[in-house]
DNA sequence: CGAGGGCGTGAGAGCGCTCTCGAGCTCGCG
DNA sequence: CGCGAGCTCGAGAGCGCTCTCACGCCCTCG
């Protein structure tokens, strides 16, 4: 806990570099259309005083903030629980960076906070959003529309509302998920069992999806939702041992929740890949390298996805600058999925 | 991808009130002084127009900006790797949206990224800092304190500079180690083991320390030095094994630590907690829960250190604001900690 | 009944910046 | 040698807000 110093304003460096305020200003901004022996001195001054814009003094008469949001709806703490979420957010903090633009995070915690939300993108204080909407009833996307703010979805959003314009990235969980249950028919499997994630959320009904591509007429006893979540992976585990104990392979929704059943399936006395092949799905590295055995998994670049969200809404920031003027609309992006191999299957 | 509308401002809500912008400005922010009927009128028109203050305009003149820099050093990935981080993050996060401060998140990608947020910092954007500064040779502590905000440290900033006015929040690791070993001496136990997390960490220090507190003249090779992952875990085991195979207790750095220890014991032939008793630290739930055995562990309430590190900060900035003020000035918090009995010792 | 003291309100300056506009200069070409 | 085109630069307005200050009103007290 310091003092704060007085800052040098552009009148400062004008008065010491002996030109007017435009020139700084210019100079500052990028400099075109300004002398080079000019230039220098402004220059020269900056560092001396060592000046920095007053970003709220700009953003006033530009009406740009370089910042974006990044919201977070976290109804549940299970976001916490896996690295996901962090990962994302690093994607989009390097983007961003690269852009020199500001991370805000908005982590929301329940219904009223929403408003809060609504109110505060609505208010102008951010150029952007990037939203994480897990949900099918979450009225948050409908509020953002709302609210006017470029925004681009992490994951596509399960929302009823009108779906124009709505930009989002996602990974190819149904392809991905196809890919997963093809390996264990190439295995030789046919009694695949699938554990689900929550479906309320879009990732896992895709996923659900891809399985049921594969498997067209299915068990139906052979699907159980679970919730993401390795104990969530237990409990489903065991109930599809008991219902159907002649199961001979699990695609199960992701990595943590394949851990789940991994242990269950050792308790249970089966050997894996053996008896029962296991595929998960995110290739979430602590978690699919340290299982035991080492999981097959369908990976998805989660930083990458954080990263693409960011540079979508920037470049839909920069059309909107200009008018709509240059290149396309930017439109959602699905990003391919890749089996990795370990020993579960 | 939508169109932003013109935002009506204090002029116009004065207009439509048939006051003053002065007044108008006064009802938003709190209203004292102003009468009842005048009050009603200036709310209404606010309501109407769906007023928002612009904040740019406000700090332009305030110079406060109810905004909080969070930086995250994050040299390696492991940060990212549990979910230690993303719970700080919660709880910092409700402590700002209680205090309507908004969360601007700094994630450092090496060194050149220091002087990125030391000019930022610098910059006078934010009121305050929360900084994690996890590593003894961090220039960050150093940099921001140069930069004159007023920061607030998570974890105790190992850091040979000025350290006059210097707050931060910790758990109270020495303690707690301590209270681990103690648990494992009450157990029968003497020759006790450490895992140690990497030792340019000052809770990794700390944790040692209240190791070496208990166990007076401890056999130097008890103790390995990990690095807080699950595989340094593994390794430091297997090393331990091998160098003293009588061991008959291990208190393991941190909780990812001791799952990877628990691995190799179990690899080993050797029984938990029969053989060797295991303790960790963190008591991360999906972790701690979810070995085998469960893991016997000192607690530490993250997300409270968090609510407490963004609380600390606040007031610090009330009192800079009050001219010293109000209040003493802020010092550092130790929080506590417990030891959660499970079935690993 | 008049002077004095609040209290409530409005006028206006100014926060630090960008951006338009026009003045002055240089240069090229007829 | 003159004139217009094209640069470079400065003057000044204004972004939306807060805050000081002064003015007018009402109330109180002598």
């Amino acid at each position: 806990m310091t003092e704060t110093a007085p800052r040098p304003t552009l009148e400062a460096v004008a008065a010491r570099a002996g030109v007017s305020r435009a020139t700084v200003s210019r100079v500052v901004n990028g400099g075109d259309g300004v002398r080079e022996p000019l230039v220098a001195r402004v220059r020269k001054a900056v560092e001396e005083l060592g000046y920095v814009p007053n970003q709220a003094a700009r953003s006033l008469v530009t009406r740009r903030h370089d910042a974006v949001a990044v919201v977070v709806a976290e109804p549940e703490t299970r976001v916490f629980a896996d690295p996901f979420f962090a990962l994302q957010l690093r994607g989009i903090s390097k983007e961003l960076t690269a852009h020199d633009n500001q991370l805000v995070l908005l982590l929301t915690e329940g219904r009223d906070d929403h408003a809060r939300v609504g109110r505060y993108l609505a208010g102008g204080h951010v150029d952007g959003a990037l939203v994480f909407s897990l949900h099918l009833d979450d009225p948050l996307p409908e509020l953002i529309q709302r609210a006017g703010v470029p925004t681009v979805f992490g994951g596509r959003p399960g929302w009823s509302g009108d779906r124009r314009g709505v930009v989002y990235v996602d990974s190819d969980n149904r392809g991905g998920a196809r890919d997963a249950v093809r390996h264990l028919v190439g295995l030789g499997r046919s009694r695949i069992a699938h554990i689900a994630g929550a479906l309320d959320q879009t990732s896992a009904v895709d996923r659900l999806d891809g399985y049921r591509d594969v498997m067209v007429d299915a068990d139906p006893r052979l699907i159980v939702e679970g919730d993401f979540t390795p104990a969530g992976g237990e409990r489903a585990m065991r109930e599809l041992l008991a219902r159907c104990p002649d199961l001979d392979a699990v695609f199960a929704g992701n990595d943590l929740t394949a851990s789940g059943a991994l242990r269950v399936l050792r308790e249970s006395g089966r050997r894996v890949p053996e008896d029962v092949a296991v595929v998960g799905f995110d290739d979430m590295l602590p978690v699919a390298e340290q299982t035991d055995p080492p999981l097959t998994t369908v990976r998805q670049d989660i930083e990458e996805m954080g990263r693409l969200m960011a540079l979508l809404l920037l470049r839909g920031l920069d059309r909107h600058a200009a008018q709509q003027g240059i290149g396309p609309a930017p439109s959602s992006v699905v990003l391919p999925t890749t089996l990795v191999r370990r020993a579960s299957a």
